[in-house]
RNA sequence: GUGGAUGUGGCGUAGUUGGUUAACGCGCCAGUUUGUGGCACUGGAGACCGUGGGUUCGAGUCCCAUCUUCCACC
């Protein structure tokens, strides 16, 4: 049987080993490679799905089962008629596990071989998750991509430790198979192993074994220096099929991203951009913007002059950063539109350099222009 | 006019029986943010404590005078 997710290579870039490809998924295809905002509580915060669409033209968005089953519960969202319907997203959606919430919750979970109590960051009552309950839940949820449960681990970790919870991130990734049912959705496998190369190669060839339809790589942009991540992004790259969607897990700085590509990556996501936005901070082709600084105050140009979002073609600098300072929303609601948009802008960019085998090239170029003076 | 109260960084306040570099909130300035526990977090600048005398080893804290503002009374 075919599988509801699969991927088209379009074209290699005979610079790097970037891929320009399509992810096809019961929700329509994706561009790839790609961007994907983040919408923990089924909204990518302070966006309207249209502005989603049309002014962001975000192609995927993700949400989270560990969030969404405290708030409303999963049931509410199952009987609204899953994700797509609850929240009027009609394109595809990923839920992630709850995996990163064992990484993010470390004080208030405990892991055993069998899954994770939560105790619930809102209230404090007590909620277990283990691989078979969490593929219940994204199934109630109704995402066109679901994650596997797994742990992330923090950095650093000690090798005995990453090494223990990578085996037993491996062995949730097959009770998670076998108790998936759903056809419409397509289970991803999350390669771990930390910082340690031969675990990182154990992960990938073991979860590989379990054919399943994309693979992740998590547990890196977890807080190490960019040496690291890049090492590991370039090691773990090529261990992951060719013919399957690859995804990098929570990476969304500008220099991240376009590294991202150039090692293979297909899909991307991270709160960075609304993050960011929320705290008066622009991102554009010239570096960052931290519109709330006093500098801005009198500036009466566009946050970026070369994006053609909706709020660089409406707004001023000294407007956003009067809005970010007296705590406006709407202030929050133009960067967030400016930063994702400038994000999948990068990606269209970065489609385009990848067809034109010119993604090194452009590496050298945007780093130059953003800032980045190191490799 | 009399009596009472008040006066501390831009604003609002804390400052114990007088004791090292005067605290806090807001504001201001800046930094951080990477599968969202966040309109968050971390720093920084900024005050001769109304003014002038006095007591004391030592005064924002006590005394005197004076001015400011407020309240009450005549």
């Amino acid at each position: 049987m075919k599988p509801s997710v699969t991927y088209e290579l379009l074209h290699e870039c005979k610079q790097s080993g970037a891929r320009r490809g399509i992810v096809h998924t019961p929700h329509g295809d994706i561009q790839t490679p790609v961007f994907m905002p983040v919408g923990t509580q089924a909204t990518v915060k302070s966006m309207t799905p249209e502005e989603l669409e049309n002014e962001v033209k975000a192609q995927i968005i993700l949400s989270n089962t560990y969030h969404l089953y405290l708030r409303p519960g999963q049931d509410i969202v199952k009987e609204a008629g899953g994700l797509h319907s609850f929240m009027k997203w009609n394109h595809p959606i990923l839920t992630d596990s709850g995996g990163f919430q064992v990484f993010s919750l470390g004080d208030l979970r405990t892991i055993s071989e069998e899954g994770v109590e939560f105790k619930s960051h809102l209230d404090g009552s007590k909620h277990f998750f283990s691989p078979e309950s969490v593929m219940k839940t994204e199934e109630d949820l109704g995402a066109d991509i679901i994650m596997a449960f797994d742990e992330c681990c923090s950095y650093p970790s000690t090798y005995e430790y990453t090494k223990q919870s990578m085996e037993r991130t491996t062995r949730w990734a097959k009770r998670c198979k076998a108790a998936h049912k759903t056809q419409n959705q397509a289970l991803f496998g999350i390669i771990q192993g930390g910082f340690y190369e031969d675990l990182r190669k154990q992960s990938a060839e073991e979860l590989i074994k379990l054919k399943l339809p994309g693979y992740a790589i998590g547990g890196i942009s977890v807080g190490e220096p960019k040496e690291e991540f890049l090492k590991m992004l370039y090691y773990t790259t090529p261990l992951m099929p060719k013919d399957k969607p690859r995804y990098l897990m929570g990476v969304g700085s500008p220099d991240y991203l376009v590294e991202a590509a150039l090692a293979g990556i297909d899909m991307c996501d991270c709160v960075l951009p609304t993050r960011v936005a929320r705290n008066g901070t622009a991102m554009t082709w010239n570096g960052k913007v931290v519109v709330r600084n006093a500098t801005y105050e009198r500036d009466f140009t566009p946050l970026d002059p070369e994006c053609d979002c909706y709020t660089c073609k409406n707004y001023t600098r000294a407007y956003i950063r009067h809005l970010v300072k007296t705590n406006e929303i709407l202030g929050i609601r133009l960067l967030s539109i400016h930063n994702l948009r400038f994000l999948t802008s990068l990606m269209e960019r970065v489609r385009i350099e990848i067809e034109n085998d010119n993604l090194l090239s452009f590496k050298n170029e945007f780093y130059k222009k953003y800032g980045y003076t190191k490799e």
